[in-house]
DNA sequence: GTCTATAACGTGATAGAC
DNA sequence: GTCTATCACGTTATAGAC
C-alpha cells in the first residue's frame, strides 16, 4: 500500500474530529483542544496542518455547505423526473441525510446567522431553486391547472418545514411525544411517504 | 415619581441588552463585554447585579421560555374555543410572536442542543402539548371520523413545521427568494390565513 | 510529522476608590 | 450604585526538541 486510508490520515482525522465538534457545540462554543482530544492527536498538529481555529472552521463549513447542497442541486435541476417524481426525492433525500446527520440544519442556520451575506453565497441558494427546473415545473402546473396556484416560496417553505424542522426542533418533539431517538426516526422514516401526499393534498384540494 | 420606569432602571438595561445579545450570539459567542456596552453601562455593574454570565443567562433563557410557552399553553388549553379556531389562534399566535422576535426559536434551539433535558423540563413542553385540550379535540375529530386519522405527532410537526421554520431560515428562504425583510414579513403575515387552510386540507381531502 | 512547554491574548470576575 | 484598574484563568497559537 503506497498510502494510508485517507480516513486515518492524521489530516483527516482532525477534520472529522472537527466536523463533529463545530456541528455540535457551534464555532464560538468549540475548544480547539476538545477537537485535538477527540482526533486522538496533540493541539499543535491542529495548528501544523490548519494554521488556525477560524481556518479549519471555514474548511468545514464550506464542505458541510457543498456536500450538502450538491446531492439536492441534482435532484432539483434534473430533467428527466417530473414535478411529483422531484417531491418524493426531495423529502426522501433530506430525510436520509438529516438522519444520518441530525445536527447540520441548527448548526449551518446558527452560524448563518452571525455571517448570513458571506454564507448564503457560497451555498449558491439562489441558483439551486429559484432558477430550478423543479421550481419551472412547479409553475408549469399552475399554468396548466392541474395545481392550484400557490407562490414558489410558500410551497417551498411548507416542503422544507415538514421536512427539516422536525430535526432542527427534534429534542422538543421527543419531549412532546415521550418518545426516544429510535421511535423519532421511526416518525422520520414514516414521513418520507406522508409529506409528499400531503404536500399534493395541498396542491390539489 | 417614586420609582424609576422599569425600563430605564439599569438592572431592567442589563437584561434588555443581555436577551437582545444572547439571542443573537448565543452563550458561549457572547462577551460580557458585549453586553455591558450595548447596555451603555459598565462591565463591573453586570457581576454587580447578576453575579456572573452564566446566571444572567440562565435567567435570560428562562424568562424567554416563559414569555413564549405561557401564551402559547393558554390557547392550547383554551376549552371555549374549537379545533378550527385554536388552530388560526396558535398559528397567528406564533407569526406575531416570531416577527416581532425572530431570533427566539433558533436561540433556543440552539442551546437546547447543548442542555436538552433540563431545558426540556422548564418549557413544561409535555404538559403544554400532549395532555392539552388541543390535542385532545384533535383526536374527537378524528374519532367522530370529521377528520382523517394522522398521528398527533405528525400533526404538530406540520403545523410547527410550516410556521417556525421560515423564521429559522430566513436568511436562507430570502437568499433564494432575492426577497428583502419586508417582503418576508409580508409573506409570514399571508401564511397567518393560508397555513390553517392548508392544515385543514391535509386533516379532510 | 509529532510532541512538550510556553508565549500571547481574550475574557469573566473582583477589589477598592468614589 | 457606579466606576477604573487589575487579577486569574482558559484558550489559541507558536517555538523548539525529537
Amino acid at each position: 500500500m503506497a498510502k494510508e486510508a485517507k480516513d486515518n490520515s492524521t489530516e483527516e482525522k482532525i477534520k472529522n474530529a472537527a466536523r463533529r465538534i463545530f456541528q455540535q457545540k457551534g464555532y464560538a462554543g468549540t475548544r480547539t483542544r476538545d477537537i485535538a482530544e477527540e482526533a486522538g492527536i496533540n493541539l499543535a498538529l491542529l495548528n501544523y496542518y490548519f494554521r488556525s481555529k477560524e481556518r479549519l472552521f471555514d474548511l468545514i463549513m464550506t464542505e458541510s455547505l457543498e456536500e450538502f447542497f450538491r446531492s439536492l442541486r441534482s435532484v432539483f435541476d434534473d430533467p428527466s423526473t417530473d414535478f411529483e417524481e422531484k417531491i418524493r426525492r426531495i423529502v426522501e433525500n433530506y430525510i436520509d441525510k438529516l438522519t444520518a446527520n441530525p445536527n447540520l440544519p441548527i448548526f449551518i442556520l446558527s452560524e448563518l446567522r452571525n455571517h448570513p451575506e458571506e454564507l448564503i453565497k457560497k451555498t449558491g441558494v439562489k441558483k439551486v431553486f429559484l432558477n430550478s427546473v423543479f421550481i419551472q415545473q412547479l409553475e408549469d402546473e399552475i399554468a396548466a391547472k392541474r395545481v392550484k396556484p400557490i407562490k414558489s416560496l410558500h410551497f417551498i417553505m411548507n416542503m422544507l418545514g415538514m421536512t427539516v424542522f422536525p430535526f432542527i426542533a427534534s429534542p422538543m418533539i421527543k419531549g412532546m411525544g415521550n418518545i426516544d431517538q429510535t421511535e423519532f426516526e421511526n416518525l422520520m422514516q414514516e414521513r418520507k411517504t406522508l409529506i409528499p401526499v400531503w404536500i399534493k393534498m395541498i396542491l390539489t384540494s
